[in-house]
DNA sequence: ATCACATAATTACGTTACGTATCGTAAAGA
DNA sequence: TCTTTACGATACGTAACGTAATTATGTGAT
């Protein structure tokens, strides 16, 4: 599908596009989130405004793509789990520890929960080190690591939602040590035998 | 200390200070977060514009002033672990699946994470179900119910990280179900024997 | 080559909300 | 009464919103 028409008339320009997520970029990074206006893309890209309305609903979705790009992986290798998990959360720590972290935490809460972007940002900032946490379960239990936990879903929820909780309420830091902790905690609690 | 002046001129209005918060309450609920503006705030209540800047830095500490009143407090009985976990994670999911919690969600990251009030705000909406579990940590452990986990501090991110992450990725339902799960997992967890 | 068409950039517009300043009025203590 | 402080009302300049009209430009079809 989608071989509809062969593309008629003049076809979007990549470059209009590039420059407008790369000037949100560094206005985010610069900036803010709060700062991030159409109009100051427009203004600091030299792309038009209703160029940039063309491609992004509002602000918050033309921020959730420039914060998309450049964003790491979920995967994550390792011998044991504890050791895969402390490699992937050492990632994902950093990543949100940074400035952009509160940028996404914003994006992600003040953006339309249904819409097609927010989705995608999901998809690719959240759910994808969760998708590869849940492998890393399956493989240790296979290997007799683990037993296997009740709730699986649930499992992950404890292993990733700290990183956003303690980046929002900022009760306690957010560092590598957390992340090192977090892993070790969890892979003790789950190597514990089944009673 | 704070006995400098015994009070001169008018006080403020304790009235005013209230149908602003009220009405902000209002327009929370049916509008929703993006619809508050101090302008709105201000014609709906009859309030002074000026007046509410005289209380509240912006909209956003508006919102959590308003959003602060009348959530529940953090704490939670049961004979074990798992039946004080079900009940409070319960009033939790509760709080926070309604569409209060999105807008609590919205006026976390949005506001200034250092302000004065965002700290109170944190609290009472995030820290205080966090201070109770604590306790019902150390409880489970003197009745022998479980072993003393490694890290406190974690285990109750583990605990509680989860509603936020679920609240914000949206990737599972928030609902009376998981709370359920998440205690029951939890205390499996922490019930098996320490190696 | 030329036509049809979709997108580009520019410019302008009406709207909303911001946060501040000024004003005269109202309520308290001195 | 006088002073002080907060009140409501109003007005202001600024910023950004999202849309529309316009002209220019690049591409496939004829």
């Amino acid at each position: 599908m989608s071989q509809d028409s062969p593309k008629r008339g003049r076809p979007p320009s990549k470059a209009a596009r590039d420059k407008a997520l790369s000037a949100a970029r560094d206005i985010l990074f610069e900036q803010g989130f709060g700062r991030l206006s159409v109009e100051a893309v427009a203004a600091r890209s030299g792309v038009g405004k209703p160029t940039i309305y063309r491609h992004w609903a509002n602000a918050s979705e033309l921020a959730m793509a420039a914060l998309m790009a450049g964003f790491p992986e979920g995967g994550a290798e390792g011998a044991t789990l504890e050791q895969a998990l402390v490699s992937q959360l050492t990632d994902l720590v950093r990543a949100f520890a940074t400035t952009r972290g509160r940028q996404i935490a914003m994006a992600l809460a003040t953006a339309d929960p249904d819409s097609e972007l927010t989705r995608a940002f999901r998809n690719r900032v959240i759910l994808s080190s969760r998708d590869a946490g849940r492998a890393m379960i399956a493989a240790a239990v296979t290997r007799g690591e683990i037993a296997a936990p009740g709730t699986v879903e649930v499992v992950l929820d404890m292993i990733y939602g700290p990183v956003l909780y303690r980046l929002l309420a900022g009760h306690q830091p957010l560092d590598d040590a957390f992340a090192t902790a977090l892993a070790a905690e969890a892979a003790a609690l789950l190597s514990r035998p089944a009673p």
